[in-house]
DNA sequence: ATTGATTTTTACGTAACACGTTAAGTTTAC
DNA sequence: GTAAACTTAACGTGTTACGTAAAAATCAAT
């Protein structure tokens, strides 16, 4: 075995505390720990002490947690993929898991996109409307028999209730 | 003065109770009260009673209220725009108030978009690179020389503390 | 040894707004 | 007369990913 002093210095030049870790990640040192707590960072080693000391690989999985919340995925979702590696340490079971909910995210953007699109061309029409004439309170009213309302409300009020991205 | 019978059939006739008016506009009483509450909708008739009586204006204006929001405006912004309309009775001010709103919404929509199709294109991307290959573990890290993780990161990071439609 | 910086656990707080949901009593309609 | 509708008041809610103390322990450096 290492002497205490050689394992002291080794632990220093390549391990990281929990400060250190968390600029290089770009994160709060309570990002780091709620992340452990919910599994999706395992406990890092805390030799001869209390304190948490992190390596590269911590490093690069907190990177990679970035990345997947990037596209999308909640904690949860990136507990189950983290979770998947574990059990099936081919790697297969988390890239479909991961490959399913990209397509996912994708469709729903998709879906997004088109709703958004609709969005605009109705509020073009909405300001034509509106710029040279100048009765909005016939709007919705009897003047307003053109006005596509109906519809696109119900559309929209869906559109709210909606999640993000 | 018409006597209180007649008086009583006139109103029966031609005023909805709060519930009417709730279930022709598609909303509940609720909001009907805390619109009234926000000074969206002007305190209804109580004749001889306690309770509310609406009319058909007053439903044109809830529907207004419904279209309004149905663009993105929240409900202080459809406040703002009623009381400018109080204010400058020819309507001018609320007119182009709203249209400058409509405006804004427009390019925050065009923005969203284009925000949109960025996102699906790196997805596309990464569906494509974790689909043949199977190596997710490498991405970020030094395998992953191409990966747009850091620009696209920000980027959406961004997009999820922003608001909605 | 001291001390100032960092880390530890625990646990409540926050956003963000448009209502939802009781509760306990009053009014209306038939 | 009674069931249905209405009244005010006021707290609750969703939703996830942390923020923010607080008080004690530990670490790094002089």
């Amino acid at each position: 075995m290492l002497s205490p002093t050689t394992e002291n210095l080794k632990v220093r030049r390549t391990m990281y505390r929990i400060g250190e870790l968390a600029k290089r990640a770009g994160v709060t040192t309570r990002t780091i720990r709620y992340y452990e707590e919910l599994g999706i960072l395992s406990s890092p080693l805390r030799p001869q002490a209390r304190h948490r000391r992190y390596s590269e690989k911590d490093l690069l999985r907190l990177e990679r947690v970035q990345q997947l919340k990037c596209y999308g995925l909640t904690l949860g979702g990136i507990r189950e993929i983290f979770d998947l590696s574990r059990e099936d340490p081919s790697g297969e079971k988390s890239r479909l898991r991961l490959l399913t909910r990209y397509r996912e995210k994708w469709r729903e953007a998709i879906k997004r996109k088109e709703r958004i699109e609709a969005y605009v061309s109705d509020l073009e029409w909405h300001i034509d409307q509106l710029d040279p004439v100048g009765n909005f309170q016939a709007c919705p009213g009897e003047e307003c028999r053109s006005c596509r309302y109906t519809a696109i409300c119900k559309f929209y009020n869906d559109m709210h209730t909606e999640e993000r991205i």
